[in-house]
DNA sequence: CTGGTGAGCCTTGCATGCAAGGTCGTACGC
DNA sequence: GCGTACGACCTTGCATGCAAGGCTCACCAG
C-alpha cells in the first residue's frame, strides 16, 4: 500500500489539530483546505503519478482527517481536471494528456494576446502603470536567472504572466489562466532546472515582450509571445529549444 | 422565506428517491447530482438572483435532501465561480460582474480564433469532415430561425462553436470554454426573445465562419468571429446592434 | 434617546455510522 | 485445465450528530 506520502507524522489519536507547532500566525487552515492543499500538491509535484488510485480514507488516515474533508477535497480536484471520480471505486490521478502541453501553451497564448489587445485599447496612462510593475518583476528574474534558481526563476514567470492578465482587467481571463498554471506546473515538475543557462533568454524576452506591451503592439505580442511560451516550455522542461 | 423553489414536492418521509415516474429509464441519479443541478439551475435561470444567501439546510429541505450533498453541490459550484461561500453564514449568488459580458465575450473570441488557428494547420480533410458538421447545424439552425424559436436557437448556436472547439482537438480549451457558456447563458436568460428577427443574421454569420474555417484564413475568422459574437450577444440579450 | 452588552439563533465544519455497489479472489463444477 | 458462480472485502454515497463561530436583536445602563 502506502501509494502516497501526504503526511508526516502518523496520528495515532483523533484529536482535530496536534497543536501545530507551524510558524504560521494565521489560523489553523480547516481540514478541508489542508486535505485539497495536500493532495493537489501530492499530484502537482508527480508524487501522486497519473494512473494512480487514491482512497478516501487512506488519504484521511494519513493526513489525521476523517473521510468528509478528504471527500471535497476530491471533488474540487475533479472540477479542476485533476482527479477522475470514479463512482464506486475511488478517485484515479488523471493523466497528463499526450498533448497537453501544447494544448495549454496555445491557451496561454491566446489568453495572453487578448489581454494585450484590451491593454492596447485602454489609455497609455494603464499601460505604463503596468510596464512600470513589469519593470520591478524583470529585476527580480534577472537576479534569479543569475543565481540559475530554476524553480524560483518559474515562479517569476509565472508572476510575469500573470500580471499582464490581472492588468487588463478580465476578471474571467484571469480566473481560467489560473487553472492553466497549475496544470503547467504538473508537466513542468520534474524536470525543472535542466536548462539554467538559458534563464537570461527567458528575461530579454519578458523585456521585450514588457516594451511591445507598452507599444500596444498586439500583432507584435502575439508573435513574441508564441514564441516565447514554447521556448520557456522547453527551457523549464529541458525539451528542444 | 422560500427565497427559491427547487423542488417539487415536499418530500415528508426521508426515503432516497420517491419511486420517481420520470420518463428517464437511467439511474436515480445521485443526490449530489441532483442537488447541483437545481441550484446551477436556479442561478443560471435567474431565479437565485446575485447576492442572494442560500443556506444548505434550506435548499437541502426542499429537494429533499440531507445537507451533505448539498454541501457537495456548493462547492462545486464554487469552484466554478458562480457561489461565493462564506465560511459560517452562508453562500451567496455571485452578482455578474458588471464588464462580465465583454469578458467572456473577450475569452470566446481568443478561444475560438485559436482553434481555428490549429485547424488551419491541421490537414484539409480534417477541416472538411468539420464542414461537414457545421453544415448540418447550419440546417437545424435555418428551421429554428425561420420558426424564431430564439430559446432552442441559443442552444443550436452554442453547439456550432462548441463543435469548432470539439474539433480542434484542444481539450483543454473545450473545457474552459464549457464554463463560459454557463456564464454567458445566465447572462442571457431573463431576456432572451428579444430580437427573434435577427436569427437570420446570426445564420449567415455562422456560414460565413464556416467557409473562413474550410479555408484556414485565421484572420479573416477572428475579425468575422468577433463581429459576430457581438451580434449574436446583442441579439440573444437585446442590447444595441 | 442613544450606546453598549449579552444571549440566543442561525449558520457551517467535520466526524461517524450505516448501507449499497463494485471488484477480486477462490472454490466448485464440467 | 478451464469457465463460472459465489462470497468477502473494499470502496463511496449519504444521513445524522455534535460543536464552534458569527450575527442579530433585545435589553439595560447612561
Amino acid at each position: 500500500m502506502a501509494p502516497t506520502d501526504l503526511a508526516g507524522p502518523a496520528p495515532t489519536d483523533s484529536s482535530p489539530a496536534p497543536v501545530s507547532a507551524a510558524p504560521v500566525p494565521a489560523a489553523p487552515l480547516p481540514a478541508a483546505e489542508r486535505a485539497y492543499r495536500a493532495v493537489k500538491q501530492a499530484i502537482l509535484s508527480g508524487e501522486s503519478p497519473g494512473g494512480r488510485l487514491l482512497s478516501e480514507a487512506e488519504v484521511g488516515t494519513q493526513l489525521g482527517l476523517s473521510r468528509t474533508p478528504v471527500h471535497e477535497a476530491f471533488l474540487r480536484l475533479q472540477a479542476e481536471g485533476l482527479l477522475d471520480l470514479l463512482p464506486r471505486r475511488g478517485a484515479v490521478v488523471v493523466p497528463v494528456a499526450p498533448g497537453e502541453a501544447r494544448d495549454v501553451l496555445e491557451v496561454r497564448r491566446a489568453l495572453e494576446t487578448a489581454a494585450v489587445r484590451r491593454l492596447a485599447e485602454a489609455a497609455a496612462a494603464e499601460r505604463e502603470a503596468l510596464d512600470a510593475r513589469l519593470a520591478a518583476l524583470l529585476a527580480d528574474q534577472r537576479s534569479l536567472a543569475a543565481e540559475q534558481d530554476v524553480a524560483a526563476f518559474a515562479q517569476a514567470d509565472a508572476a510575469f504572466h500573470v500580471a499582464l492578465l490581472e492588468a487588463s482587467g478580465n476578471t474571467v481571463a484571469l480566473r481560467l489562466y489560473a487553472t492553466l498554471a497549475d496544470r503547467q506546473q504538473r508537466m513542468t515538475i520534474g524536470s525543472v532546472g535542466r536548462r539554467p543557462e538559458h534563464l537570461a533568454t527567458l528575461v530579454d524576452e519578458h523585456r521585450t515582450l514588457a516594451a511591445l506591451v507598452l507599444a500596444g503592439d498586439v500583432d507584435g505580442f502575439d508573435d513574441a509571445v508564441t514564441t516565447h511560451l514554447g521556448r520557456t516550455h522547453a527551457v523549464l522542461l529541458g525539451g528542444a529549444l
